[in-house]
DNA sequence: TAGATTGTTAATCGATTAACAATC
DNA sequence: TAGATTGTTAATCGATTAACAATC
C-alpha cells in the first residue's frame, strides 16, 4: 500500500479542490476533529466520516416519475445508492411502456402509483415531468407521504413547509451561466 | 394592460426571489440604474438589461457530442436560444445513428466533427459522453477552436487557461445534496 | 405636494484567511 | 527530539442588511 494513497493533509486538499488550506480545516471541524496533528486526515477515514454526516447509508426510498429521454439517462448513468438512495419505482403515464424495464426496473402505469408508494413508503420523488403536470404530481406524492422532491421540469416547485424538501433543478441556469462566462471572459 | 405586469419594486422582487429587497437594489445597481425612485423597475427594461448583461442574444455555436437519452432530452427540451446558444450540430460515434434527427438537427458520425467545427466555427461543446470519453474529445475539440465546455459526464475538466470556460454539472452532487437535507432535516 | 421607492452610504454580520499553540 | 500538520483563535475581508437622502 503507498503511503500517500492512505493519508492527505488540508494543504494537498485545498490544492485539488481550489480553497485553503484554513478553510478545509475549519469547515472539517464543525463536524467533528478528523484529522490527527503532524499527519494530516486518514483519506478512507474521511471518506466514512463524510458519508456518515451526508447519511448516506441510509439510501432513501425513491420514486421516479417520467420516463423519457431524461428519466431514462438519469436511471442509467446515475449512481443511486452512492448518493443516498434506493429507486424502487418507475412510473410513466404512457401505458405503452408498462412492464418495459429500465436497469431492471419496471416501468409502471401510473395507476399503481398511489398503491406502490404507501406499500413501499416511498419517501423521495424525482420528477422528469413536463411543467404542467408538476403541481398535481406534486400534490398527489405529497398526499401519499412522500416527503422530498428532485425537479428537472421547467416548474419551480415552492413548498417551504412541514418536512418537505425540494431541489429544484434548472439545466437552463447552467448552461446561461457559462454563456455570462463565455461572454464576458469571466474564468 | 395590466399595470401590475408591467412594473416590479425591490420589495416585490425580494419576496419572490427569497432575498432581501435592500440585496436586489445594490445587485442591480452594480451594472446600472435600470429602477426609477417611487415607481420601481419596469419588468420589460430590467428583463432586457439583464439579458443584454448575459449577453444573451450573442447565440453561441454549438455541437453536442453524443446523442444517447441526456442528450436527446437536452437537445428536446432545453431552448438554446433563450439561454445564448445555437446548437449547430450533433455528433454520436454510433453510425447507426447517422442521419437521423432529434429535433431537427441531423446526427453526424465523429469523423465529420473536425471538419464541421472548423467549418462552422463552432465555440461551445455540450458533451454527453461516457467519462473516459472526456479527456480526449476535450482535447480534440480544443485544437478545432471550441473554447467553453458544459460538461454532463462524471470527470470533472479541470482547465483553467487560456479563454477556456468549463461548467461542470454533476447531477449526482445535486441529489447527495437532496439525501443531506433530508437526512438532517435541513430545509 | 405627498407618497413611494430607488440609489447609495454606513453599520452589521458572517465567512475567509492568517497565525500559532497543541500535539502527533 | 525535531518536523509536520492539525485544531482553534484572532484578524481581515467581503457580503448582507439597514437607513436615508434623492427624486420620480
Amino acid at each position: 500500500m503507498k503511503e500517500e494513497t492512505t493519508k492527505i493533509s488540508s494543504k494537498e486538499l485545498s490544492e485539488r479542490m481550489r480553497l485553503t488550506a484554513s478553510q478545509i480545516r475549519q469547515d472539517l471541524n464543525c463536524f467533528g476533529g478528523f484529522g490527527q496533528q503532524g499527519y494530516g486526515y486518514n483519506v478512507a477515514e474521511l471518506r466514512n466520516e463524510i458519508a456518515r454526516i451526508i447519511g448516506v447509508e441510509k439510501k432513501i426510498k425513491t420514486v421516479l416519475i417520467g420516463a423519457g429521454n431524461l428519466g431514462k439517462a438519469i436511471t442509467m448513468h446515475l449512481d443511486f445508492e452512492k448518493n443516498g438512495c434506493e429507486l424502487i419505482g418507475i412510473f410513466d403515464e404512457d401505458d405503452g411502456l408498462k412492464h418495459t424495464k429500465i436497469s431492471d426496473v419496471e416501468i409502471q402505469g401510473m395507476d399503481t402509483l398511489d398503491e406502490f408508494c404507501k406499500q413501499n413508503d416511498a419517501k423521495l420523488a424525482i420528477l422528469c415531468i413536463p411543467r404542467d403536470a408538476v403541481k398535481p404530481v406534486c400534490e398527489r406524492l405529497i398526499s401519499l407521504g412522500v416527503k422530498s422532491f428532485w425537479n428537472f421540469s421547467h416548474f419551480d416547485i415552492n413548498l417551504h413547509f412541514d418536512g418537505i424538501t425540494v431541489e429544484n433543478v434548472h439545466l437552463g441556469d447552467s448552461l446561461l451561466t457559462l454563456a455570462y462566462k463565455v461572454n464576458n471572459e469571466v474564468n
